[in-house]
DNA sequence: GCTCTCATGTAACAGGTTACATGATTGT
DNA sequence: ACAATCATGTAACCTGTTACATGAGAGC
């Protein structure tokens, strides 16, 4: 089976809901999937072109709806079965994510305490902020879809995002704290 | 101020320890800032020829170690100066971190909940023995440096990164869990 | 003599962002 | 008529990885 990258894998996972062009598959990953996967017309429009040269989906202009330019893919079952294997095969290694701030702070001596515990207030705000959006999105799932089997899914993701976010605010106490204490 | 990438500032940061070559800094993240930050050749290189070419460091051949193609980057006012700057300012935005796991979580639906708990199980796993690293890392700070005033800030960093590794376990342990019992 | 570590560098590639160009449709 | 949104696409650019080339010195 051969190996795509993991946006060509993710365009090939929305396929399979309602949206099937390029605008709207951009549309429903910065609306569902923005806290864990980003993507942009530079990367859609050429994977797609990509899927349909491999046989992975077709394209019909969908003229139908008024719109003559849309055009809507729909995946193959060779498609739908190499997203199957994507998605069944656990990951070789995790990713590793460079963080700013800590980089920052591994050079802590060359900046005063004043700016250190700004870095750190400034990070931990922001970190409340996401934490905060997670939550409300949270809550629109369980008013709009209450009982959709997708809904499950999609909670598990915001829990994962809630737990990291939140692990981060309380470093972000606990180091102000010790560096105030310490000096 | 002009502005570098993250990159380059953190070679910056490097160049005010007793790592002067492009061999050593690659070296020392290698060694030291490994779980927050990576880098290649391919970056240092490039990277040190622009900062020379800026002149935030100069260059000496430095043949009295015996190595005569040893080249020593020493910085310059200009080159702390622009380390200062940045390490004073606050991130901007948070960096989105994507993830595979959650990604193929979202399309949950197209797998069979066994595949699903090994997708958990294998993520669980990875991530303690990411802690384990963490936990051996700090361990061997404290017995090596107890008194370097840098070891502070080393094991800051270490300690969001155990915060953050726990917090993706309990979640992996409690969606297995829910997802064993709801099917 | 052989291997390992030290040491510098480049070229090709892969992945992703941004800015731009283009034009249709919908609502006010 | 005008603005907003829908809709597709490309080119230039930035960042980073991988593979390769090269060679010196140290230890066995």
């Amino acid at each position: 089976m051969k190996k795509y990258n993991d946006t060509t894998y993710a365009i090939l996972g929305i396929l399979t809901t309602d949206c099937k062009s390029g605008y709207e598959v951009k549309q429903l990953i910065d609306r569902s999937l923005h806290h864990f996967w980003k993507i942009s017309y530079g990367q859609i429009y050429p994977a797609l072109k990509l899927i349909v040269e491999e046989g992975l989906a077709e394209v019909s202009p969908a003229s139908s709806s008024g719109r003559s330019d849309k055009r809507e893919y729909h995946l193959t079952e060779k498609g739908l079965e190499t997203l199957r294997q994507w998605l069944a095969k656990p990951l070789d290694h995790l990713p590793s994510e460079r963080n700013e701030v800590l980089l920052k702070l591994f050079f802590g001596q060359y900046v005063s305490i004043e700016k250190k515990l700004v870095l750190l207030q400034d990070y931990e705000r922001q970190l409340r902020i996401r934490y905060e959006t997670y939550v409300s999105i949270e809550q629109n799932i369980q008013e709009l879809y209450p009982d959709e089997a997708d809904a499950k899914y999609w909670l598990f993701t915001l829990d994962y995002g809630k737990r990291v976010a939140q692990a981060g605010i309380d470093w972000c106490v606990e180091t102000s704290h010790l560096m105030k204490k310490e000096g």
